[in-house]
DNA sequence: GTTCCTTTGAAGTAA
DNA sequence: TTACTTCAAAGGAAC
C-alpha cells in the first residue's frame, strides 16, 4: 500500500489533496434523506456497538445506563445549529482552510477535540435527541458555546494561550506562508512544550513573547523539546487547548511512562546506586518528540468529546469504533480537509524537528511489540484466545473464532466452545452480535482474499490477512480499490451498513474514498 | 500501576 | 517493492 510520503505529499501540495476528478454523487443527495439514513445507520452502528459491549461483558451491565435514551441532553446540543457547508479549497499548498466563519480560521483541530462538538441536526438516536450518525463538517467551525470539554463541563472558560498580537507569529525558521498559516491558528500548539522543559534542541529564540508561564500547563505534547521556545502556537492542531488536569496527568503519566520504558529499555535491571538513579532521571528527561497527528488522529481529536457526549460512552475503544466508522462515512471533501491539516502539521513538524524521524520514538510507547513474524502461532493468538477464555471463563485448548477470527466477544467461538464442550454457554448471542451476520461475511471475504491459518486469529491490525485487510479491501482510507467503481457499496465486511451483513446500504451511504495524498484519483462516473 | 483495547494513517524496518 | 510494525490520542477495562 502506497504511502504518501511526507516529502511527497508537500511537493504534491494540494493537487493530490485536492483531486476532484472522483465523481461525487453522495453530495447531491438530499439533506434530509442523508441525515435520516445516516441516522439510521447510526442506529445500527451504535447497536452494534453497544450489542458489542454488552455481550462483552458477562453477565454485569456494560454500560449500565448508558444504552438508554438520555433525556438530559447536553445544552451543548441545544445550542448547536447546523453549519453552513463551507467551501473547502483544496487548491493551496500552504495557505489555511477558507473557513465560511470569516477569513482563514481554521479552528484548531487539538481545540475543537476539546470541545463537544454537537451534531448538526436533530439528535434523535441514542443520543438525547440527537442523531449520532452524521458528524457536522468536520471544518466547521465551532463558536465558543460549544467550548465545552467533557472534562471542563464546570464551564472553564480557556483563553487563548498565544496571543500573537497584531498577528505576527512567532516563526522565525518558518517561511512567510508558513508563518501566516501559523499565526492564523493562534491556538496552543499541538506540540506542547513541558515546563519541566530540557534544553533540547530548540529552533526558538528564547525572545520570544510567550511567557514560559503562559504556556506551561498547555505544552504537553512535545513537552521537553521545545523548552523555552516554545510558544509555538504552531499548527492548526498543533495547538491543542489548555489540558485539563486530568489531561496533564495523564499524558504526564503516559509520557513519563513512556520514558521510563524507553530508558529502561536497553536495560531491564533498575539501576541500585543513586548515580544511577540520577542517570536514569536524566534519561527520562529525554525529550520525547511525539509524531505529528494524521488526518485521522486529528479527527478523533476533534470528534472524541462529541460522540462520547453523543453516546455516552466513555470506553476509548468503542469510541474509537465508531469515530472509524463516521471516518469513512465523511465526504472526501472533510476528509480532504483532515488530510490538508495533517499534511500541514508534517511539515510543521519537519520544520520544528529537522532531524526527528518517527523511529526516534520506536520503543517510548508500550513495549516493544514483537514482529509478527517472530511471533510463535501460539502467541499470534495467544494473547487473544486467553483473553477470550478469561473473559468467558472458558478453558478450551485451540479454540477460536474460525468463522469471525475476532478476539472480541464471539458468538460463534463461544458456540465453538459450546459445541466442543457441550456445556459452554452462549452469553451474547444475540442477533445483532456484531460477531454474527457480519463475520459471516467477513469470514467468506476472508476466506477469499487470505490463505492464512484459519485457526490463528487475525489478531494483527496491521495484518493483511486480518480483519484490517480485509475492511481494507473496501476501505479506500486504507488502500483504494481498483476502480471502477471506486467504492462498491457494502465492500467492507465491518461495516454495519455493510448491505453484505446487514442488507441496508445505499450507495450514497458508504464511506467515501479520502483523499490519499499522492495518490491518483480515478474518476468514477 | 501497567497494559490492553480500538481506530486510521504515517513512517519505519526487514526481506 | 512488499509486508509488517510502531506510534500517534483517548480513557475505561483488565491484569
Amino acid at each position: 500500500m502506497p504511502h504518501a510520503h511526507s516529502s511527497s505529499a508537500a511537493s504534491s501540495g494540494g493537487d493530490d489533496l485536492g483531486s476532484t476528478d472522483e465523481v461525487k454523487v453522495f453530495k447531491d443527495e438530499g439533506d434530509g434523506e442523508d441525515e435520516k439514513r445516516s441516522s439510521e445507520n447510526l442506529l445500527e452502528e451504535k447497536s452494534s456497538l453497544i450489542d458489542w459491549t454488552e455481550s462483552e461483558e458477562k453477565s454485569g451491565e456494560p454500560y449500565p445506563g448508558k444504552l438508554s435514551v438520555k433525556s438530559d441532553l447536553s445544552p451543548v446540543f441545544g445550542k448547536f445549529e447546523p453549519h453552513p457547508a463551507a467551501s473547502f479549497n483544496m487548491g493551496y499548498l500552504m495557505a489555511p482552510y477558507p473557513y465560511p466563519n470569516g477569513g482563514a480560521h481554521p479552528l484548531p483541530v487539538s481545540m475543537t477535540g476539546k470541545m463537544g462538538l454537537p451534531a448538526g441536526g436533530s439528535l434523535s438516536l441514542f443520543c438525547p435527541g440527537g442523531e449520532l450518525g452524521q458528524p457536522p463538517p468536520a471544518h466547521m467551525g465551532i463558536p465558543p458555546p460549544y467550548q465545552l470539554d467533557s472534562k471542563l463541563a464546570a464551564g472553564l472558560a480557556r483563553t487563548p494561550m498565544y496571543p500573537f498580537p497584531g498577528g505576527t507569529y512567532p516563526y522565525p525558521m518558518l517561511s512567510p506562508e508558513m508563518s501566516q498559516v501559523a499565526a492564523s491558528w493562534h491556538t496552543p500548539s499541538m506540540y506542547p512544550i513541558s515546563s519541566a522543559a530540557s534544553g533540547f534542541r530548540s529552533p526558538y529564540p528564547t525572545s520570544l513573547p510567550i511567557s514560559s508561564s503562559s504556556l506551561s500547563s498547555e505544552l504537553y505534547r512535545f513537552s521537553p523539546t521545545l523548552g523555552g521556545g516554545l510558544g509555538l502556537g504552531l499548527g492548526p492542531a498543533l495547538v491543542p487547548p489548555p489540558p485539563s488536569k486530568s489531561d496533564l496527568d495523564s499524558h504526564h503519566s503516559r509520557y513519563a511512562r513512556s520514558l521510563e520504558k524507553g530508558s529502561n529499555s536497553s536495560s531491564s535491571d533498575k539501576p541500585s546506586d543513586s548515580s544511577a538513579n540520577s542517570n536514569n532521571k536524566e534519561q527520562n528527561k529525554k525529550p520525547h518528540i511525539k509524531k505529528p497527528l494524521n488526518a485521522f488522529m486529528l479527527y478523533m481529536k476533534e470528534m472524541r468529546a462529541k460522540v462520547v457526549a453523543e453516546c455516552t460512552l466513555k470506553e476509548s475503544a468503542a469510541i474509537n469504533q465508531i469515530l472509524g466508522r463516521r471516518w469513512h462515512s465523511l465526504s472526501r471533501e472533510e476528509q480532504a480537509k483532515y488530510y490538508e491539516k495533517a499534511r500541514q502539521e508534517r511539515q510543521l513538524h519537519m520544520q520544528l524537528y529537522p532531524g526527528w524521524s518517527a523511529r526516534d520514538n520506536y520503543g517510548y510507547g508500550s513495549k516493544k511489540k514483537k514482529r509478527k513474524k517472530d511471533r510463535s502461532p501460539a502467541e499470534l493468538g495467544g494473547n487473544n484466545l486467553k483473553k477470550c477464555r478469561a473473559r468467558y471463563g472458558l478453558d478450551q485448548q485451540n479454540q477460536w473464532c474460525k468463522p469471525c477470527r475476532r478476539k472480541k466477544k464471539c458468538v460463534r467461538y463461544m458456540e465453538a466452545l459450546a459445541a466442543a464442550s457441550g456445556s459452554v454457554p452462549l452469553p451474547m448471542a444475540t442477533p445483532q452480535s456484531p460477531c454474527s451476520e457480519e463475520d459471516v461475511k467477513l469470514e467468506e471475504l476472508s476466506d477469499a482474499s487470505s490463505d492464512g491459518d484459519a485457526d490463528t486469529p487475525l489478531n494483527s491490525a496491521s495484518s493483511p490477512g486480518g480483519l484490517s485487510a480485509l475492511s481494507s479491501l473496501a476501505s479506500p482510507a486504507s488502500d483504494p480499490p481498483p476502480a471502477p467503481p471506486r467504492n462498491p457499496v457494502g465492500t467492507n465486511p465491518r461495516d454495519a451498513n455493510n448491505p453484505l451483513s446487514v442488507g441496508q446500504l445505499t450507495s450514497q451511504s458508504w464511506p467515501r474514498a479520502p483523499p490519499r495524498p499522492g495518490h491518483e484519483v480515478i474518476s468514477v462516473s
